[in-house]
DNA sequence: TCAAATGATTAGTA
DNA sequence: TACTAATCATTTGA
């Protein structure tokens, strides 16, 4: 094996009889006196490996070894690689150049996208708040939803790198082994480095259309996470009593315009840890239902303006009502009604 | 179990 | 684009 490679430079003529390398070797003295005997040395050389394998083990490997030691061997060898090369080698080796793989980047860049592959930070996270964000979600329950998600994405993750370092490793253990074989192998039947090469590449595709299908059911797994996740979320969750309180607060203390500004919908969507589309939903239902049914919820109003009346009044102690965000319509709401009893809100309110 | 309540969604409008 | 109105789907409480 180890004077192999030098022995692989002839390069022209295929046939064993007009072989350069082995005329060459004929010629320069070393292959033999007459024609007769080398015919006859390569006969004996070419039986012998013909029939290795029909000896025992302690046999053929004294057999290997005088093979290997044979003045005719390198020249011989030399000659079927080429044959082997010139022929197999280069059909397949034409057939076996694959594009590169758009399923496998579409794969990688979606394991990436979702934070299972690449760096750990950013990814997943980002992934599921753009998955809240969608959803419109927010708030305590949410937050915990969201950790779940966390947790669920980081196991496929974990999952996911110790398939593929199982597979990396074994690839590397089982290329090394086909490599040591096919070197050992090499002493007793023609097998170029370029083949050993080719072997590998095999290996190397077969592993990989593994990793392939990992990626794959990986992408699945992260795909069916996702979907459960914004399911969870499209789940309607009632609002704590709390954010009830302040929303309906607002509302009957601006009874006359129930229209939050977007910054007044943002400082109520962080008081209330909901969502400012959230918000904007609540006094949508809330001034619809409201208009729909004022008797319904007149008791509720009266409650929410003697609430807000004992907060003026109590500030007013304090000595800063002025300041008081509530203040400015708590106490008119009452008057916000048209003589039939509809409320008095801006034309583009449709009054049924 | 069922009606009421309620948050979300959707189509239409100004 | 923010809003209304209708409706859906889920939760809640009796």
């Amino acid at each position: 094996m180890d004077d192999q490679p030098r022995l692989m430079h002839s390069s022209h003529g295929v046939g064993m009889a007009g072989h350069p390398g082995l005329a060459q070797h004929m010629q320069d003295g070393t292959g033999g006196a007459d024609g007769e005997g080398r015919k006859q040395d390569i006969g004996d050389i070419l039986q012998q490996i013909m029939t290795i394998t029909d000896q025992s083990l302690d046999e053929a490997q004294a057999r290997k070894h005088a093979l290997n030691c044979h003045r005719m061997k390198p020249a011989l060898f030399n000659v079927l690689c080429e044959i082997k090369e010139k022929t197999v080698l280069s059909i397949r080796g034409a057939q076996e150049e694959e594009p590169p793989d758009a399923q496998l980047m579409r794969l990688d860049n979606m394991l990436l996208a979702e934070g299972v592959s690449g760096p750990e930070k950013g990814g997943g996270s980002a992934a599921a708040a753009a998955a809240a964000a969608a959803a419109g979600g927010g708030g305590s329950d949410n937050s915990v939803e969201h950790s779940d998600y966390r947790a669920k994405l980081s196991q496929i993750r974990q999952i996911y790198h110790t398939e593929l370092e199982k597979y990396e490793q074994a690839c590397n253990e089982f290329t090394t082994h086909v490599m040591n074989l096919l070197r050992e192998q090499s002493r007793t039947r023609p097998i170029s480095p370029k083949e050993i090469e080719r072997m590998v590449g095999i290996i190397h595709r077969k592993f990989s259309s593994i990793q392939m299908q990992l990626k794959q059911s990986t992408c699945e797994a992260v795909m069916i996470l996702r979907s459960r996740f914004l399911d969870a979320r499209r789940k309607r969750r009632n609002f704590n009593k709390q954010a009830t309180e302040i929303l309906n607060e607002y509302f009957y203390s601006h009874l006359s315009n129930p229209y939050p500004s977007e910054e007044a919908k943002e400082e109520l969507g962080k008081k209330c840890s909901i969502t400012v589309s959230q918000v904007s939903n609540w006094f949508g239902n809330k001034r619809i239902r409201y208009k729909k049914n004022i008797g319904k919820f007149q008791e509720e109003a009266n409650m929410y303006a003697a609430k807000t009346a004992a907060t003026a009044t109590n500030v007013s102690t304090h000595g800063s009502q002025a300041n008081s965000p509530s203040t400015p319509n708590s106490l008119c709401f009452i008057h916000c009604y048209t003589i039939d009893n509809e409320p008095i809100w801006p034309a583009n309110f449709h009054l049924m």
